[in-house]
DNA sequence: CATGGGATTGACT
DNA sequence: GTCAATCCCATGC
């Protein structure tokens, strides 16, 4: 069963956390999430931050929908919406680990091993098939869908990734035990410069 | 209309 | 660890 509106019109960050865990599908392809990142428009790190423009309509509408954005000429990353509308907030889908429609990923990332499928926030989009073509889509009951967790993973929490302004928010949630995270988890708390 | 930067990835030193 | 690819979009003239 697809998750309710409910699920979604709360504080961005326990959506954030409580995504872990969960499965999300498109077509043939599913994956469950291992890495989330929570923004909002309050820090300057996150889109919404310079107000309602054409790209950030999506993050300003009402939750529950698919905000789908093209980041460095290349990427499609994929954000769940989130609070209420008129809220500019948003989940990053960061990592999956890879259930179903595996030899689909592959064929379209060009690679083979299932810890390469998924294991970033531009991989999993090219894995699953997602692009700027399903942004404002609807999780409810769109192309894009999210189940419930089956079980409760135990979750890490620490500073968000790639991003220049506001690091120091721990604003980053992974499934502690997953080889499938973005980063290595917690060595990631070393500084890569 | 021109410019500059970016929630990344992968190839290379 | 360093760096380029590549394009959407926000900003400024």
């Amino acid at each position: 069963m697809t998750k309710a509106v409910d699920f979604y019109a709360r504080s961005v960050h326990d959506v954030a956390r409580d995504l872990i865990g969960c499965v999300i599908r498109h077509g043939e392809t599913a994956g469950r999430i291992v890495e989330t990142e929570s923004y909002h428009m309050e820090e300057p790190a996150c889109h919404a931050y310079v107000g309602l423009t054409p790209r950030t309509r999506t993050l300003f509408g009402p939750p529950g929908r698919a905000y789908v954005y093209f980041s460095y000429g290349i990427h499609s990353l994929l954000n769940v919406v989130c609070e209420d509308e008129g809220v500019g907030a948003a989940v990053l889908i960061r990592a999956l680990e890879p259930m179903d429609g595996i030899d689909l990923m592959r064929a379209r990332r060009g690679v083979e091993r299932p810890q390469e499928l998924c294991s970033g926030p531009g991989k999993l989009t090219q894995a699953l098939g997602i692009g700027l073509a399903d942004n404002d889509s609807s999780l409810l009951d769109g192309p894009i869908e999210v189940l419930p967790r089956t079980r409760e993973p135990r979750i890490a929490v620490g500073e968000r990734v790639g991003i220049s302004k506001a690091v120091e928010l721990p604003w980053r949630f992974c499934d502690a035990s997953s080889p499938h995270v973005s980063r290595p988890w917690p060595a990631q708390m070393r500084a890569a410069a």
